[in-house]
DNA sequence: TTATTATAGTAGGCATACCTATTATTTGCA
DNA sequence: TGCAAATAATAGGTATGCCTACTATAATAA
């Protein structure tokens, strides 16, 4: 082996215990939270973007829409999200928070990716800084050999496809 | 927002396109050889180990045995594994390549984090070590606020617990 | 205006991945 | 020996996350 892949073996090994890690983390916050992590950051993303709709919502969370419907499902039951159908076109439908979930919302702040910024957060700059460039440099790696869409805002990710197009972004594609 | 907190949304955005990617790369393994990228890894594993029993199998994938048990379940009904129910402890399965799965694994040897592992080999040394530091210095900081068992070999990772006790490990747990 | 195309959401299906039992076995202790 | 504790695997259940239809609705083109 040379030394090159052992370095590559071990960014794997790494990577995958991040996987790992941040997979606890989640089971964590459901334990504290009753709410799951993707359903809290779900939450968050809803509370902040209130009303909004299935497709959108997805692109926010950097999701398939059925995956966000079925995470919906779930907080609907629960009752911290109610469905509208729209009236201008009734194929949409408004996702919001009932008063329940904005309340769970207030006193669940950060915890979605808390313990991971905490961790962060104790770390000075210039060391995240570091960490900051290595990660875009493994995005960049990675991304490299495939990047979808292309995204708007802030932050452009990759997205799993399914071509939106919502009110803020009218593009085209394939 | 401070500068920090900058670097920090950075980080967990860019780490969110990892997993992003490595899934489309699973979703790529699949189409090509058939099989998911967790069911190729285990399938390696196993040709690298067999024959082997589901509980160290799952240690050695980092993987909870529940979960193993059910990719080795469809591997099975695909005739790429076989189980033995072992004569010397009956409560083992041992499990090993079938003649047709030995042929697969030769003919997909590094398709699993293939492309992944293609994109880092083209980088320099230097900047591979760069990554790999950083990427330690994310487990460190993730795996401190919580670091479960702890483990043998090589690569000691986070392991989801079931307190495994193989014949390697004669350990104690809580 | 009608027919085609596009879009929004849902339904159903599958694989991962986990957890909590439960069933056999084996081991270890009294 | 003989019963309790430990261990290996499986069963059943839930949540993510994807995909491929499919339904309803809207927009566009002929």
């Amino acid at each position: 082996m040379t030394d090159k892949s052992v370095v590559i073996t071990d960014i794997i090994d790494n990577l995958r215990r991040v996987f790992q890690i941040l997979n606890e983390q989640s089971k964590k916050v459901e334990k504290d939270t009753g709410l799951t992590g993707p359903q809290l950051w779900t939450i968050k993303v809803i509370n902040e973007n209130a009303p909004i709709n299935l497709s959108y919502l997805a692109y926010r969370l950097y999701l398939h829409p059925t995956t966000v419907g079925g995470i919906i499902d779930r907080l609907e039951t629960r009752h911290l999200v109610k469905r509208t159908r729209s009236k201008e076109d009734r194929r949409v439908v408004w996702i919001e928070l009932t008063a329940e979930g904005k309340s769970l919302v207030k006193s669940a702040p950060e915890v979605a990716q808390g313990l991971l910024v905490a961790g962060l957060e104790e770390l000075p700059v210039l060391n995240l800084k570091d960490i900051d460039k290595s990660m875009k440099n493994l995005v960049k790696i990675f991304g490299a050999q495939k990047t979808p869409p292309k995204l708007i805002r802030s932050t452009e990710i990759n997205y799993p496809l399914r071509k939106i197009k919502t009110e803020r972004s009218k593009g085209s594609k394939t």
